[in-house]
DNA sequence: GCGACAG
DNA sequence: ATCTTGTCGC
């Protein structure tokens, strides 16, 4: 179950909107996940390290990591993201000994233009609850949320809310959330205001971030 | 037609 | 993503 890899962009596109009827909208997904998941995709040239954190959903303590080294098979293209990291991120993902009840992205679910972005590419080819927190602006359109942190505002593409706005510290810079698979807006949101205590981004990001990046230093696994 | 464009 | 130091502020 590593999905397909495209040669061209029309190829990638095409698969996208193949897949995309897998994907599951009804949530609605775990309010009190037990363990949640983070992961993140760390390069260097053609080398990559892809990385999976596990965190206990309540003390948000580390509970597994891994991580597994491979090489670059999609140049990135906007849109098509998850060609790129999805391969490694699912083939670390299989390493683990436990079973995330959601996963976070990093980067976008529904809210892409053809609504298949890597947190739904990777929910339907795992089957887990999947969100996508994204650090920058992509697709969409939005009014400035206000500066408390909880406070959030919708983000529109083509006249459809796909996602949310929403600031997880008084006064930084606002995270963009949209659905993966299996998990609706409001549950997605609440999940990672959980996950952000203290943090702009959610734990589980910040963990895999530096987790992918220490693997790639290191020379983890090869390919 | 010309930019913008998750990571 | 990645290239890159110190610095201002809570």
């Amino acid at each position: 179950m590593r999905g397909r890899t495209p040669r061209t962009v029309a190829e990638a596109e095409a698969i996208q909107d193949e897949l995309r009827a897998l994907v599951d909208l009804a949530g609605p997904g775990p309010l009190r996940p037990a363990r949640v998941a983070g992961v993140d995709v760390a390069y260097d040239g053609e080398r990559l390290a892809a990385a999976v954190a596990v965190l206990d959903g309540a003390t948000l303590e580390v509970v597994e990591q891994v991580v597994v080294g491979g090489r670059v098979a999609f140049d990135y293209v906007p849109g098509l993201l998850a060609f790129r990291e999805v391969p490694a991120l699912v083939e670390a993902m299989g390493r683990l000994t436990v079973t995330p009840d959601l996963v976070v992205c990093d980067g976008y679910g529904l809210a892409h233009p053809r609504r298949f972005g890597l947190a739904c590419h990777l929910g339907v080819l795992t089957g887990l609850p999947t969100i996508g927190v994204g650090k920058t602006a992509f697709v969409g359109s939005y009014p400035v949320p206000a500066a408390e942190r909880g406070s959030w505002s919708e983000l529109t593409l083509d006249g459809d809310v796909v996602g949310r706005v929403l600031r997880t510290r008084d006064g930084v810079k606002p995270v963009f959330v949209s659905v993966g698979h299996r998990v609706d807006l409001e549950t997605a949101c609440h999940n990672v205001l959980a996950l952000t205590p203290r943090y702009r981004l959610p734990e589980t990001t910040r963990v895999s971030d530096q987790l992918s990046r220490k693997g790639l230093i290191e020379n983890v696994t090869f390919e």
